[in-house]
DNA sequence: ACCTGAACACCGTTCAAGT
DNA sequence: ACCTGAACACCGTTCAAGT
């Protein structure tokens, strides 16, 4: 259907790069980063695992391409904000629930920081900290601090998930925050009195809301470094400016 | 020499988990994640491959045992700080260097987050917190923001080293920085305008203090959710407090 | 141009056999 | 109790041969 399909006079089942990293995403989903080898995609697709050879360069290339196919898909379903603030909590939450749907991506969101998926997380960011009137001088180092946390705060937790099980479903993850939680519990609290307080909240918290509180916080700290800024048009009344 | 050599009458060269561990660490510093197999530690150890499983249970015991040690070591290198962000500043600052030093070690900080080394990083920030004087309801977020960053930042800084080249040198980082910088400036101002200007930045930027930078930050955006708090005989002067 | 599948050079891990 | 090293069941990747 595409002009490079008709092209080539290529079938419609015929491989591609984006039929095979569809595949090696319903793999990696399925069952884990451990399961997605070349035989069983090859398999999947009903051809030798050399063909696969042809579209892709080697398996790091595989993993990317599906990594950026997540984290860029995800991205792309972000609508326009009101604010900078929510811009932010947008493009985070994005972020945060795409790891969370495919913990395998989690550490490698940024590896290729060219790749179009990459990209928009970055100029998202950037755009709100613009919108946010922070002068030039602060600027980088508040971006770096944002997309740092948010790339790292789902990658830890994505990998709470991958540690519970290679294939990694809810309720995998609770059981492992809670082994986590009972190891704590027993700690000495002479030596760790923090952690062992840490156990008893460790039951009723949520990890995406504790994900949001972490970006609120980062604002808050950004915010001093900001000069108030009015786009036109914005009514919103921004309550709590600690800059005043 | 140890009691236990003693006890079981074992040569001084006798393997053990903490010679295969510290054979590993060399290893993987000086060649990287993808040159451990248990054939060449073997070699390095001069036994059999199959003697190792002896001492430790698999390959990923003997990664979390590696990196443990890496950032323990670090950690019990920090001393006692004047004041609650110097204290934070230290520990960042000893996760980011031993993770600059051990790029391999980057990924899988927390991957067993009751281990010694991850204890003593989330008891050091836990301690410095209180003695800021975050109440309790805000404690659990301020700790969860500062230890995310801290361990996703170190992580992201590490990769980029680990992207250059299996053998990371600073040299190869840099090239690696620079090439990113080359694509992103070649970026279409019109739909990558804040990335396009990133470019620029990058050539002269120092990651570590960019690092400090995002603590600063954070722990900004804590402060107002504290209580001031004086310890006894604390002379220090915090000069901008934001809650005044 | 694209696909096939056997072959190569590795891995982690196991285990009977030794000391 | 601890070590040896061959063997097993895999991998990623290559490549001559096909269409």
């Amino acid at each position: 259907m595409t002009g490079k399909a008709r092209q080539t006079g290529r079938r419609a089942d015929a491989l591609s790069k984006e039929r095979i990293v569809e595949a090696a995403i319903a793999i990696l989903d399925a069952e884990g980063e451990g399961a997605l080898t070349f035989r069983t995609l090859a398999a999947r697709l009903a051809t030798g695992a050399g063909a696969l050879y042809w579209h892709v360069a080697d398996r790091g290339e595989l993993m990317t391409a599906a990594v950026d196919h997540v984290l860029a898909t995800a991205l792309a379903g972000v609508g326009d904000a009101a604010d900078p603030r929510s811009a932010i909590r947008a493009v985070a939450l994005a972020v945060f629930d795409a790891v969370d749907a495919h913990p395998w991506a989690g550490g490698q969101l940024t590896r290729e920081p060219w790749r179009p998926g990459a990209l928009r997380l970055f100029e998202g960011i950037g755009a709100a900290l613009l919108a946010l009137g922070v002068p030039e001088r602060a600027r980088f180092d508040a971006w770096s601090a944002l997309v740092n946390y948010i790339v790292g705060a789902a990658g830890q937790n994505a990998a709470n998930a991958v540690s519970a099980r290679s294939r990694p479903t809810g309720a995998d993850r609770s059981a492992f925050l809670g082994g986590v939680a009972e190891r704590w519990a027993r700690l000495d609290p002479a030596e760790y009195p923090f952690v062992r307080d840490l156990a008893a909240r460790m039951r009723d918290h949520d990890d995406r809301e504790q994900f949001l509180a972490g970006i609120d916080i980062i604002v808050a700290g950004i915010e001093p470094l900001a000069r108030p800024q009015r786009s036109p048009g914005d009514e919103v009344t921004h309550g709590n400016r600690i800059w005043q």
